[in-house]
DNA sequence: CCAATCACTTGTAAAATACAAGTCATGTCG
DNA sequence: CGACATGACTTGTATTTTACAAGTGATTGG
C-alpha cells in the first residue's frame, strides 16, 4: 500500500511540507510524473490515507489532505526521518531534527494538532 | 532505497522472523520472484543495510543478516507494525503487539540485543 | 558416485513508470 | 465580453521494472 517509490513522499509532503494541491506535489520535489501522481493520489485516497475535496475559493482547484489514518502515520515518518539523519544524508532542517529527537511525542502531538486545526 | 514492494518485507523477515537464507525469504512469504529477491538482496547489501556471509557449516549456503544500519530501522518497523495494527488488518501476533505497545523502547532494545548476540 | 539442495541466472511476457503532449473546466484581465 | 492563463488531469508511447518459468553450477548427504 505504501510500497512504491512515491507514496511515502506524497505523505511526507502532506504531513511536513504543507503541500495540498496537485501542483504543489509536482513542483519543487523529486520530479514525479503527472500521470503517476494522479494515480498515487487516487490509490492513497482509495486506501483511506488521503482525502480530496474541492477548494471553495477556486473551483479549478482540489485540496488534498491526510485523513485521520494518514496523520496516524506520523510516528512512522518521524522515525524514518530520524533513521535517515543517523544513517544517510538528509534534507530535513537541523532545528526540526532537534525537535524530533528532543521530545518525539511532543513533536508528533504538534503535527497532529496542526493537522486538526488546519480547517 | 526502501521505496519498493519488497525491500521492507525482507528487512521485516530479517528483523522479526529470523530468516537468514535465500530459501527462507522465498518460502512462506508473499511470493517474491527469485530474480527480484536476488536483486533486492544485492541492493540492500549495496546500501549497507544487509550483510552477506558464507555459512561455515555448508559452503552452498549464504547467510544474510542486518547490518548495524539495518537493525537501526527497528523503530521504523515497530511504528509501521503498530500503525498497521491500528488501521489495517495485521498478521502480527497479539502478544507481540502488546509487547510493542506496552514498552516500545524495551521491545526495540530486545530486538537489538537478540541481533547483537546472534553470533 | 549420484540424486537432492542451495543460491542463484537467463529468457520472455506482462506491468509499471517516465516523458511529452493535449484536453477541459474554470479564472483573470483589459 | 473575449482572449489568454491556470489547475488538474488524460492520453500516447518509449523505457524500465516485475513476474513467471526454466535452467545452471557448486556443494552435500547417503
Amino acid at each position: 500500500m505504501l510500497g512504491d517509490t512515491w507514496s511515502l513522499l506524497v505523505v511526507r509532503d502532506l504531513m511536513f511540507k504543507g503541500k495540498q494541491t496537485y501542483k504543489d506535489f509536482l513542483q519543487g520535489g523529486e520530479g514525479i510524473a503527472t500521470n503517476i501522481l494522479a494515480d498515487r493520489l487516487r490509490k492513497l485516497e482509495a486506501a483511506g490515507i488521503v482525502e480530496k475535496r474541492a477548494d471553495p475559493s477556486d473551483a479549478r482547484r482540489s485540496i488534498y489532505r491526510l485523513s485521520a489514518k494518514g496523520i496516524d502515520l506520523a510516528p512512522v515518518m518521524v522515525e524514518l526521518v530520524l533513521w535517515s539523519a543517523r544513517n544517510e544524508a538528509t534534507d530535513a532542517p537541523a532545528p526540526v531534527l532537534r525537535a524530533m529527537r528532543g521530545d518525539r511525542d511532543a513533536f508528533i502531538a504538534g503535527v497532529r494538532e496542526r493537522w486538526r486545526t488546519a480547517l
